[in-house]
DNA sequence: CCCCCATCTTGACAGTGTAAAGTTATTATA
DNA sequence: TATAATAACTTTACACTGTCAAGATGGGGG
């Protein structure tokens, strides 16, 4: 139980070391030897503790959502009630990440979209299907004869573009084909009209 | 302009080789010496057409994407009128992904995250943020004495975290703070009362 | 005290990305 | 048409990677 690794805390000594590279150099210069030799141990002897490469990346990875667990409860903690609880986690949950994109990207992805969310500003190297959901959602706001400011109209256009993306990322990540009701998204939602 | 690659189309070839090797074996398996290979050419030879390994991901990638456009702008263009077109989008941005797993892993990330979306069905393998989510969500729906049948509670469950989970998603890809409003989330929103 | 076994080292191997230099074929030019 | 230029491709080489097998080491239980 010493603070020196040799015959004692090498396993959590290598995912603290794993957890630094992807912080300084990102994830794609993590390398089992990079972690060892940060840890001023051989290239083989993550083997003692991890089957593989994978399965020290899978310990990373839960340490990492520990501690957006903790965040997560904490703001739910922090909530007078149930109601400003799911509010506050919804922050959080995206706070989070905006404080360490390196970590969302780490557990994630790596993609890198570019868009604009403003409804008045688009570059050709916005992501297409944001340009096209983008003019059909004004195309809608038009022929419906909605009126909102432009706060409103990028709100609900994030609105429905984090919906699509979300759904997409839980349904391809989960497995689980969710039943999901589009129209009742729309129609029920005070954002959209 | 032959059909043989030798001095012809091989950065074409090259592209879809990729393609195949995600969906025949997966993305950590593509190389650049296999893809070269299925070409039935040099090793070295992709460096004629693209600087990196990255820029032939980049190609495979834009090339995914524009399939995924094609589909996208086929929904828009089969509804008629706008509110149907968005949610016709919205349908088909999900079931794109469904059909083909393997591209939303390949475009957006890697992860396999394991939630069980129906109210009385966890496991303690269940991803933990959503394991808190639900907790929290089930309080809200019993507090505040709002009643639905299950089908709904899931419906506004899964929302929720789709929101959330796809707005980190965004924030974090393109890099800008999206503003949100997740009081307008909770309160305007009729799947949610 | 000694042996066991988890821990760690050493050495090796195939596979990877990429750079440099050489070869070939196509196209442009005169 | 002959030749020069250039894009496409090959060959060779190198450092780095994950992983395995065999050996060293040293501390705890019999």
């Amino acid at each position: 139980m010493s603070d020196t690794y040799h015959h004692g805390n090498l396993r959590q000594a290598l995912i603290e070391a794993g957890i630094k590279i992807i912080n300084d150099i990102g994830e794609d210069a993590l390398s089992l030897r990079k972690v060892a030799a940060a840890c001023g141990v051989s290239h083989a002897a993550p083997y003692a503790h991890f089957k593989d490469k994978t399965e020290l990346i899978d310990a990373i990875k839960a340490s990492v959502t520990e501690q957006f667990m903790k965040e997560l409860e904490a703001a739910v903690s922090a909530a007078p009630d149930p109601e400003k609880a799911i509010i506050n986690m919804g922050k959080s949950y995206v706070s989070f990440f905006l404080k360490n994109p390196d970590y969302y990207k780490f557990l994630f992805g790596r993609q890198n979209i570019v868009a604009h969310l403003k409804i008045d500003e688009s570059r050709d190297d916005d992501y297409p299907p944001f340009i096209l959901l983008k003019k059909t959602y004004l195309k809608y706001l038009k022929e419906s004869g909605i009126k909102m400011n432009k706060k409103k109209q990028e709100t609900g256009l994030l609105k429905i573009w984090a919906s699509a993306h979300g759904l997409a990322a839980i349904a391809c990540m989960s497995g689980v084909v969710p039943s999901f009701d589009w129209e009742k998204m729309l129609k029920g939602d005070e954002l959209l009209k």
